[in-house]
DNA sequence: ACTCAGGTATTAC
DNA sequence: GTAATACCTGAG
């Protein structure tokens, strides 16, 4: 482990608050200087603006250049996304131009399957207090800036905890979802390293889908958040409501159907309706 | 005391 | 197939 320091000119297509305040990722502290801190699947990663750079600073085994442009996607165009989609229509263009700064990381599948397990039903404060507690007990401490963190834990590790020993971390009843899962990760009955490869999404959701614990929305999530398939629209409670006071304008947003979201989210922004999820649900909560 | 939160699995029509 | 229902837990 190495700490390391990498800067960027710094770029509209990034901003802190709206990559890690969108919704997709569970271990990133905003810091009392405005720079965020997280730990990622290698190490730990702190990220700052400053005099027109963007600055990131961690300690890591690997170059820290090659983990931050894979692990921020850097090699994909967002500025040609968004005028794409900001074409769609004035709703869309609208929280674009809110969330301007939002990326989609490539973040740790192994990491992000257990992580959206742990987030049915839920809250935030929650599950970040469960995968930090998980992450203590299994995972791999490591020093920086004087401060403690701990790796999401390896399969291999987790796998050691019992049934009740994941109860008294305090997953309540998603203790047998993640016992389950994490075995049939272990003995390949899905293999995340081939699912890594196949390009079509349905064959993908189909092959999360057996997971205990995996719906609809949870693969969804998988997808977009760590496989990068911008083609999925995870449904969940914000989702429904912009969709519906948008689009749908159905009284009671209770009662629009999945399927009906599902349906026009394809027709109106097609393969990239992934990032279209994204702008609108961080517009309609934070407004 | 009671509701609610990034849904899913189970059971019942 | 599609619709109800239960579900850990802790914060408000």
């Amino acid at each position: 482990m190495k700490e390391q320091i990498y800067e960027i000119e710094d770029i509209k297509e990034f901003e802190l608050s709206h990559i890690f305040e969108c919704g997709q990722c569970f271990r990133w502290e905003k810091e009392d200087d405005g720079s965020y801190t997280g730990v990622i699947k290698s190490g730990v990663l702190n990220v700052r603006k400053e005099n027109g750079k963007i600055i990131f600073h961690g300690i890591f085994d690997g170059s820290i250049k090659d983990i931050v442009n894979d692990y921020f996607d850097f090699d994909t165009d967002y500025k040609k996304i968004k005028d794409t989609l900001s074409k769609v229509d004035i709703n869309l263009k609208k929280s674009i131009e809110y969330g301007y700064g939002i990326r989609i990381l490539h973040q740790d599948l192994e990491e992000t399957i257990i992580s959206f397990i742990i987030s049915a039903n839920n809250n935030i404060p929650r599950i970040k207090g469960i995968i930090n507690r998980m992450s203590k007990k299994c995972g791999k401490k490591i020093d920086f800036l004087g401060k403690e963190y701990y790796l999401f834990p390896e399969i291999s590790e987790l796998s050691k905890l019992s049934v009740k020993d994941l109860r008294e971390l305090g997953l309540g009843f998603r203790d047998k979802r993640i016992y389950d899962t994490i075995r049939k990760i272990l003995n390949k009955e899905i293999d995340l390293e081939n699912l890594k490869k196949i390009d079509d999404t349905d064959l993908v959701r189909e092959e999360l889908l057996k997971l205990d614990g995996v719906g609809p929305k949870v693969a969804d999530c998988i997808m977009l958040f760590s496989l990068k398939k911008y083609d999925v629209f995870p449904i969940d409670v914000w989702v429904r409501r912009v969709m519906n006071e948008l689009y749908i304008k159905n009284e009671d947003e209770t009662k629009v159907s999945k399927n009906a979201i599902d349906k026009l989210s394809k027709e109106k922004f097609g393969a990239l309706r992934g990032l279209a999820q994204q702008y609108l649900f961080y517009f309609r909560r934070e407004n």
